[in-house]
DNA sequence: GTGAAAGCGCTAACAA
DNA sequence: TTGTTAGCGCTTTCAC
């Protein structure tokens, strides 16, 4: 409230009554802070030719250079990120969120992406949302506000939530989750074909008996593939049991003595850890596979390679989906348009 | 230096000659901006008192708050997070620095880390170095510019590299990896203890000769591994082969072949990847295990569980280690110390 | 209780 | 080529 007292005079000449203040701004941040004046300071010159030489700019006079980056090695000069970005308008940074850090799935979609925005010095932002589509709003909208982009995973949104949400979320894009007609660019798998490649392959085997574990109600990719599973059961006149089951090991394991309870010949899991987790259940309890019973899984995690016996199952491009994602949001901080994409055609992978 | 020039008066009258520059600057971001100016003028208000009411503040008339909350909400107003940031002088975000985003192990930690640092609202940038040392420093670096704290998990980084760049890179807290003498906390696990635990399990089942697969040679936890077994296998004098192998499920299955050359009977893993690949590549060749050969693991990732025989391995708390470390970070950020702590004691998980 | 204004540290348009 | 200056959008003193 008082003024505060003038400064001894001397180096840092007559301190203005604006001084004071300043003062207690100066002291709130660590005594990291070597910034740009002072740099400029050091070096005699002005905080533009300072900016100039620390973003590589030619247009500086080569001996000025040298003096600007010998002041910013001797002050141990870092440019304050937070400050470029907010003069700049973009942080380059862009979040990801997923509903489960845990999946094996998703970890290699995140793998991807991240991989691919290093390349354009981007930085990669993550949250995951424990499967709550509410939480998942917040988190999409927050992230975002310190992103210059999102890559939603496997939204569990509801659509009209989504559809509410994705012009503030722009630039947006979607992975494992369609929103037609607008314009946001989703990368998808074409889990019916995947769900039909199995199905042919068991039936193939001589199975007219398939139990399906079935995925979290609320995930996207489950209802494809119990959709592609029943049209298939009429097309082909097989019997098909649905058991809920869930996403993970612990829910495979859990339902093995379901899947017995069933008859059934052959185990078509929603995914690779529910099929890991039947199979090991199964093997525990006497039952021979695939001698007794088939297990098929979905989505080709590493670990479906090394199981005993090893898990067929259809592989889908994790890491192409990563990557991709990271093109499209690319194209559009760029303001080019980015085309809906085909989907991506999974493989059936027999082991 | 020179005076600004008065304000001219009135509402936003006459248009100043630096008009110009402004509107071109406008241009420059999206037309997604509502600023805190656009609701103050729209609430007839000060920005102050809508920087106030965002931010809930309890001193502003009931009467005004709802008028800019109103105003906020028409306007479909979102504070600008950098700005925010530069502002306040923190970001509300920590990274995080793996070798690898695919690590079952290291997933875990991430995901504890995420969850502990949401619950105060801080967001979680992820940076992998992909085992590279050199590529770790930048990345370092980098991403602690765009936040308030780092986490580097099972560094690569040479110790004097480490040591050197530990000051800039504060707050900082370390996992897997030990800096004495320095004031960085440090989140380790006692693997030697680890070791002694499957040793003396192996040898009370009657093994007399391990092969020790072991993991990346620049990998902290790897060393801690090799050297316990080795002072183990001299204290109790049982056989030791170390075969060179890995961190991957590959890895561990390609080391299968060595490993029956050796003639070992039990194999001691860097870890569950490695015993899992070479479990089932040791079952493929005709292996009977546990009858003919023993297989440990290390880590305890949750398929390890699920395998066939499944693994008997070592816990560690990786989500334990997570949480402690956002712990640790958080004292760091509000100027608390973060006393070193004591190592994490692993478990045997026998199965 | 409210507003004016000075920052936060940087970039870039414009002038020189 | 270099410097001056006006922003980027927000928070927070300080004065009223």
């Amino acid at each position: 409230m008082e003024p505060r007292f003038e400064e001894s005079p001397g180096q840092r000449p007559v301190a203005s009554p604006a001084d004071g203040p300043r003062r207690r701004r100066r002291a709130r941040r660590g005594s990291t802070g070597a910034t740009i004046d002072r740099v400029a300071a050091a070096a005699g010159v002005s905080r533009a030719t300072v900016s100039r030489v620390m973003n590589g700019s030619p247009t500086v006079a080569p001996e000025l250079a040298a003096r600007v980056r010998a002041a910013a090695e001797a002050l141990r000069y870092r440019p304050n990120a937070v400050a470029r970005s907010l003069a700049l308008g973009r942080t380059g940074t862009v979040s990801l969120i997923v509903p489960d850090l845990a999946d094996p799935m998703l970890q290699d979609v995140l793998r991807g992406l991240s991989q691919a925005a290093a390349v354009r010095g981007y930085r990669l932002l993550v949250a995951e949302s424990n499967e709550d589509a509410e939480q998942e709003s917040i988190l999409a909208v927050e992230a975002r506000r310190h992103s210059d982009g999102l890559v939603l995973a496997s939204s569990r949104m509801p659509e009209p939530a989504l559809r509410a949400l994705a012009a503030q979320l722009s630039p947006l894009v979607l992975l494992n989750r369609e929103l037609p007609d607008l314009d946001v660019p989703s990368l998808s798998v074409d889990y019916a074909a995947g769900v039909r490649l199995i199905v042919s392959h068991l039936l193939a085997l001589g199975h007219r008996h398939l139990a399906y574990l079935a995925g979290p109600p609320a995930s996207a990719s489950h209802l494809e593939r119990v959709a592609a599973l029943r049209a298939a059961a009429g097309t082909h006149g097989f019997r098909l049991t649905e058991l809920a089951c869930g996403a993970t090991f612990e829910d495979g394991h859990g339902a093995a003595a379901a899947v017995i309870g069933t008859g059934a010949s052959a185990v078509v899991a929603y995914n690779d850890m529910v099929a890991c987790g039947a199979l090991s259940a199964l093997l525990a309890r006497g039952v021979a596979v695939p001698g007794d019973v088939s297990v098929t899984g979905f989505d080709d995690i590493p670990f479906a390679r090394y199981t005993t016996p090893p898990l067929t199952t259809v592989s889908i491009p994790k890491n192409e989906l990563g990557r991709q994602a990271w093109d499209r949001l690319w194209a559009l901080l760029n303001g080019e348009p980015s085309g809906h994409g085909v989907p991506f055609q999974p493989r059936l992978l027999v082991r």
